[in-house]
DNA sequence: ATTATATTTAGGAATTGACCTAAGTATTTC
DNA sequence: GAAATACTTAGGTCAATTCCTAAATATAAT
């Protein structure tokens, strides 16, 4: 009953627990979403009026919206036939918090060992 | 010549343009990768000291480097049959400012207005 | 010169992501 | 209640991602 019967190993990710920081980055990294996300700062809006700016078809853009609240990163109530969005500040810190972590561990070290190995000569690779 | 001849419109994305935050963010949306990262924080390391903590064939972790270092966040040198991986604290700041820009933005608002049409009722949506 | 080591390249398959059009459904408005 | 309005759902294409195995390449060691 075990698995590797033949060809493939492992089909998924490596990960199976994706974290919610997964999802935030993922959800961070494209440029819709985080122009989105900067109008929400502002205020909280429907979905029309974010989907204005943008010349991609209302479902495709409904598929970032979603994205986005998948991720936690904003909520959304829908109201009569009107469903606004508003940020939920939570999981951005999360991924702050990530990123300051990492940031102040290896600036120290770096700040200590400054060139290490790499900066004995510069040769490239690529 | 030109496109439009039938039913699709666009393709691709629809920032052409994505951004060296784009990149950030998406290499950081893996474990593996983010795991990597945390690994380089403590010191620089070779491909296979790198890989050794997980069970992905070789080749493909070595995607994971690559995708981090397109990103920015590391760099690495080839040293005779050795290439060794480096932390490159710069792209990170990227992410934290835009991050912590935003944090400050929407916390402000959200301690202003703190509830607006959102808290009115918390009929869900789903 | 061989053999072992440390990657790299080539080539593939399954999934996911980002778009689209067309056709709903639920609420107002008139 | 008929027509707008504001989303939603269904279903499809294409490209990028994430893994894999097998084979190649470059260096180091013997």
């Amino acid at each position: 009953m075990t698995p590797r019967t033949g060809g493939q190993r492992q089909r998924g990710r490596q990960f199976p627990a994706a974290t919610v920081v997964d999802g935030v980055f993922r959800a961070l990294s494209d440029p819709t979403r985080r122009h989105v996300l900067e109008r929400l700062s502002a205020k909280p809006a429907s979905v029309s009026e974010l989907a204005a700016p943008y010349q991609m078809a209302l479902p495709s853009f409904l598929e970032h919206l979603k994205v986005l609240e998948k991720s936690g990163l904003v909520r959304s109530r829908k109201v009569g036939r009107v469903r606004t969005y508003q940020i939920a500040p939570g999981r951005l810190r999360l991924a702050e918090d990530w990123l300051g972590r990492q940031r102040s561990l290896w600036e120290r070290r770096l700040d200590q060992l400054d060139s290490y190995l790499m900066t004995m000569k510069e040769q490239e690779s690529k």
